[in-house]
DNA sequence: CTTAAAACTAATCGATTGATTAGAAACAAA
DNA sequence: TTTGTTTCTAATCAATCGATTAGTTTTAAG
């Protein structure tokens, strides 16, 4: 007997995520959504209680197109060379359309820090220690590494990805593309 | 005749910088800046007008302090060293207190992105150029590269530092060293 | 049809934002 | 002391924020 949904909430949390990727947390308006999911503000609340929340499905949903990204690095762990094409992919995957949004998910650690919310931290974490876990993988393809050596260039990847995460956001591709190269020169 | 200033402007300028590095310029209000500089709103605006202008007073200020790195920057241009020891400088000023607050300049491109103001936009630009200038110059004391590795090298190094300007907000220390160590593996 | 449940529109809530105002207080020259 | 200028305090402005409400519309079961 009830009416039904007039819209889809797989699609509107894309066009969320959409706006939070371009604006950050804090400069999008429960306005702004409204009008580019194409629903009103009672009907962000009926389906996602507020914009916390939101918020955080639209992170979810992020992190699961970058886990296409991640399942391709997995499936294709050779050594270095794999870690580098990762990071081209990751790169392009962050300059997908005309905008400059760097990544949404470095986009949220560099604007809350360390006194990020905790789910969104948690997820953030989650998926940082995923990463490493591959890159981990891939150092030791090269079984003459001693543990020091990995941990640093574990640490080194760690924040090398961040580093370009923030480039895709303010630095062309020429830029960026020399920069991972020059990153792998030394591994 | 006239009524003296009870506060000194130099010194509240110091405050309003503190608040807007540790939150970001979205993220501080008025109300903030006026308690921390311990005058009211309408003597904020008295001195330096609005908002913007007080944050690129902040900005200002806290070039001037880094200029001070840059000045020593400067007088030990010796080679690749003396940009390792700039990004030692550069991270251990960053974390100057017990606050993970990051870099300002670096924050601030972070948080704007492509679409910052005029003249904060200037004064990173031009902080950016100097130091690149210099990162230039000591790339340049070895006289056997080639203009092609000059320039991917740079490119490198103005990515790194604005990498590892985020990572100062959000990594501990053992793996900021682990990162800037690993930096100059390459170069 | 009638009816009940859910989704819709539009207006509005209190709180907070950046900015401004009115009026009191301070202070040195006249 | 009087006067004129500036700084100060405290209150308040319109705009916007996230969130909510009241009331209408849609829908399908009965």
């Amino acid at each position: 007997m009830p009416r039904e949904k007039q819209y889809n909430e797989a699609e509107v949390i894309e066009s969320a995520m959409g706006v939070f990727w371009q604006n950050g947390y804090k400069s999008t308006s429960l306005r702004m959504l409204s009008k580019e999911m194409g629903i009103n503000q009672f009907s962000i609340n009926a389906s996602f209680g507020n914009k916390q929340n939101l918020f955080l499905e639209s992170l979810k949903l992020y992190r699961t197109k970058l886990q296409q990204l991640l399942k391709t690095f997995e499936e294709n762990s050779n050594g270095i060379e794999s870690i580098k094409n990762f990071f081209y992919a990751f790169a392009e995957f962050s300059n997908q359309n005309e905008y400059k949004r760097g990544c949404l998910i470095i986009n949220t650690m560099s604007e809350f820090g360390l006194e990020v919310d905790k789910e969104v931290g948690a997820l953030i974490s989650n998926y940082a220690e995923q990463l490493k876990a591959l890159f981990k993988k891939n150092l030791e393809f090269n079984t003459t590494k001693d543990n020091d050596t990995i941990k640093r260039q574990l640490n080194y990847l760690d924040l090398a990805i961040g580093g370009l995460g923030l480039a895709t956001k303010v630095k062309d591709n020429t830029a960026i593309e020399d920069y991972i190269e020059m990153t792998f020169n030394n591994l």
